[in-house]
DNA sequence: GTGCATGATGGAACTGAGTCCCAAATCGCG
DNA sequence: CGCGATTTGGGACTCAGTTCCATCATGCAC
């Protein structure tokens, strides 16, 4: 919901992806891209770090951004993880060509999709640590793991999706899977089981009914 | 259930977890290793590809032997992932003492554990794709990926729990909470939830969502 | 303005991983 | 034993990443 965020990733950043998405990664030298980007190979790996961490550089903002966002949240834990999830989806296609771009070079790079584990890696801890404060006492060991590994994995897989075209509103779609997700693992994330917090819908009908009028029929109880 | 597995996991590589353990792994050459494994830089590149491959040696095992296993399996998809999973986690703690050994080299190598997250991904690969292959129609998309996520981080935290001596039967430990793991995912991954004659909808949903996007939920289950 | 401290930059030299290529050794087989 | 095929060892090479030092720009006191 914030969504600001002056974004000024360091354009020498997306400079740098464009030129490896041209001209190939590994036929590209530390020194042709430090020069492309317009320093000295020396800077360059001061700056940098290495030469795949230039290609991730905007998730070190958004994993802040995720871990600043659990922090302070006031959201009832499921939501919160849907809504840090989403946000961060949110951060890194907020400019599309570049998403795409980035996912064009990871396309054509092994070395830089190895990479790209080894960086998601550090959203599952978040999440994870994050899971392990909120949860019901007596919550099984097996829960915050899982969960964290989901959550990066329902994000990568919207990502994907959107990256492929086959989705438009990316973050909808992502939320949409994530309360379905989260719904899973209620029961260790609430506090109220119990009906008075949260609603349950039943609906029966017999398969001769038509879906539209299950619908009225939900909609009617559903705004009442 | 087979289990048997002659195991001479390159007796090679074990002696060079050793090794690496006893003398650090970012102090020792490549050059070193390979004389200590008994070969010549050379053919240990040739043999092992890297420097760091040489550790996850029997993880190409496990692998294999996964994905053989999901091909071949009579078992329900549930129970076939649990028993899958269980037996890759009996495969590589089948030797404790090189396990342990394992575990304390890549407490201390941080550039292994990264190596190890490109390697486990594998196996997420692995179980991601036979979800697929098994789950009812209509099932969410995220369901596979999330679930494929979930196997491997509940493995590797039992794993952890046994290296942290945390408890004596690993297996066992497993086995149980993939069972429960996999009762989330009991809807879309057994046959016999839905009833032949009559649908039965139910939707569960936490009082913060909108009337609306709970419509859009049930719209989207009624015209899949 | 001059002098001076500080921090960023460029450049050169070095280490070590991984690749390539060729020559020697080893193996399999008649 | 002989001979082709595969495997091994060794040396040369490329390139990522590190370290160290000289240079330069910046800012500040006087």
């Amino acid at each position: 919901m914030p969504a600001n965020a002056q974004g000024t990733i360091p354009e020498s950043s997306t400079a740098a992806i464009r030129f490896l998405a041209e001209h190939g990664y590994e036929a590209t030298t530390a020194e042709d891209l430090a020069a492309a980007v317009g320093m000295s190979r020396s800077t360059f790996f001061r700056r940098f770090g290495s030469k795949d961490d230039v290609v991730f550089a905007d998730h070190d903002h958004a994993l802040a951004q995720l871990e600043e966002g659990l922090e302070r949240t006031t959201l009832e834990p499921t939501a919160a993880l849907v809504e840090g999830t989403t946000d961060v989806l949110r951060l890194l296609i907020r400019d599309p060509d570049a998403a795409r771009l980035r996912f064009e070079l990871m396309r054509l790079t092994p070395a830089l999709r190895d990479r790209e584990l080894v960086i998601t890696h550090r959203y599952e801890r978040v999440y994870t640590r994050y899971i392990r404060e909120v949860q019901q006492p007596g919550t099984p060991s097996w829960v915050a793991p899982t969960l964290g590994a989901s959550l990066v994995a329902a994000h990568n897989s919207a990502l994907r999706s959107w990256l492929r075209g086959r989705v438009s509103d990316a973050s909808r779609a992502l939320s949409d899977d994530l309360r379905q997700l989260t719904a899973l693992y209620a029961p260790w994330l609430s506090e109220n089981d119990a009906p008075a917090e949260r609603r349950v819908l039943v609906a029966v009908y017999d398969a001769l009914g038509s879906p539209e009028s299950v619908l009225d029929a939900v909609a009617e109880q559903l705004t009442r």
